[in-house]
DNA sequence: CCGGATCTCCGTACTTGTACGGAGGCCGCT
DNA sequence: AGCGGCCTCCGTACAAGTACGGAGATCCGG
């Protein structure tokens, strides 16, 4: 629009899909890629290092908490346009994404002309969410703003609690951790699976996993 | 080499992806991409309709299981090459693979070119694997042929236990599932958690995603 | 045919998790 | 100040899982 081109910047720790990103980019007159990163720390690097226009971010990547990156890079570039693009339409990961700041919201599913629109909406000052994502942020919003509505969001406490099982850490051994009662961590424990509609621990850490709220055990 | 270039087929669930791959392919002198697919039941269908050389094939899928769809497409058309293009390194997935015929294996955060060289390997009659897989394979090797080292093999019969289990499943009502005692369910239970290497059924899980055993609950 | 692996079942003692229900302190918002 | 959400802790009773160790049946391959 500005008779520059677009200048973006990919986050993904897959090399291969990142390289089809940025063949598929490359091939737009008014994009062009500026740099890429593997991992949350590279990427903040490079938003720091690098006058870029969009970053485009995959939010699961190892080590990094992707959200984290996301808040960190608007508060290094708040001019910075951030264009979320991942496999999990978890409402947890949504509901945090936006308001972390995303400008943009696809799945990897989407259309390749998807990722394009969305680079030009956020290029434009618009936003641009997926159909399945759409769905997601008008259950939030129905709902007055934080609470969605199926899912309810979690505490920092039960997300930390539940980080800790996921590890394998019985009742009492997160209770050491935290250096809180036994019964406590049982609390917020069953809060967890009433909160996440599950009735096993097993199911729990795969929601957990699919929400994005906790990332796999290396 | 024989002058003709040669045909690929994509399956892969998430359309960005494939269509990211697809574009790396084309850039290539050699290859063109004849046909796409997003599930294992389109992937078949293909194989069975289209003239191709090459399925790059995604084992990660909703709905099949991917070693299914290599061992069926394998069965439909021997002539033709698969390569294995997956993000996940586990074990019990490679071992799987590779009995099932795989031509290559490659992870997705392998260097584009690893890409085209597999493509060219398998053409050529060869058969090409990541390093991080190439171990795993030595690892198998070592062990005269099926038995992995650290991870063990898992029996038939705990896989199921484990799917059961993963779907939220106590004891007592897989026990009910298969017609067999609680006790047996509890010692199934035990051995895959010794297996495993793990302590939690937490922790179980995430390994037998990771691995490829089981697939997440929808 | 025998050995090994697998699947099956059992008992017992102990540890954990689950399901109730109740309660006080803290903090932010109205 | 009052309300509500969150975190914290408690008791009790029951269900479930864990850790031992043992054993018979089948099936497959050497």
């Amino acid at each position: 629009m500005t008779g520059r081109r677009t200048r973006v910047m990919l986050a993904d720790d897959h090399t291969l899909v990142r390289g089809g990103i940025r063949k598929i980019l490359e091939g737009q007159p008014g994009i062009e890629v500026v740099a890429e990163a593997a991992d949350g720390a590279a990427a903040l690097d490079l938003v720091g290092s690098t006058e870029a226009d969009v970053l485009v971010l995959d939010l699961k990547m190892p080590g990094t908490d992707g959200i984290d990156v996301l808040r960190a890079a608007k508060a290094i570039r708040p001019g910075l346009k951030v264009v979320i693009l991942t496999m999990h339409a978890g409402q947890e990961y949504v509901a945090r994404a936006v308001k972390g700041g995303a400008d943009a919201y696809l799945l990897k599913d989407s259309a390749v002309q998807d990722l394009v629109a969305a680079v030009s909406a956020v290029m434009a000052g618009q936003t641009y969410f997926s159909p399945a994502i759409q769905q997601q942020l008008a259950g939030l919003l129905r709902n007055g703003g934080q609470p969605p509505s199926g899912t309810q969001t979690l505490t920092d406490r039960e997300r930390e609690v539940l980080t800790w099982l996921a590890r394998g850490l019985s009742s009492k051994e997160v209770a050491k951790e935290l250096n809180i009662s036994v019964r406590t961590v049982e609390t917020h424990r069953a809060n967890l699976m009433h909160k996440l509609g599950v009735k096993s621990v097993a199911v729990l850490i795969q929601v957990a996993m699919r929400e994005g709220i906790i990332d796999p055990t290396p």
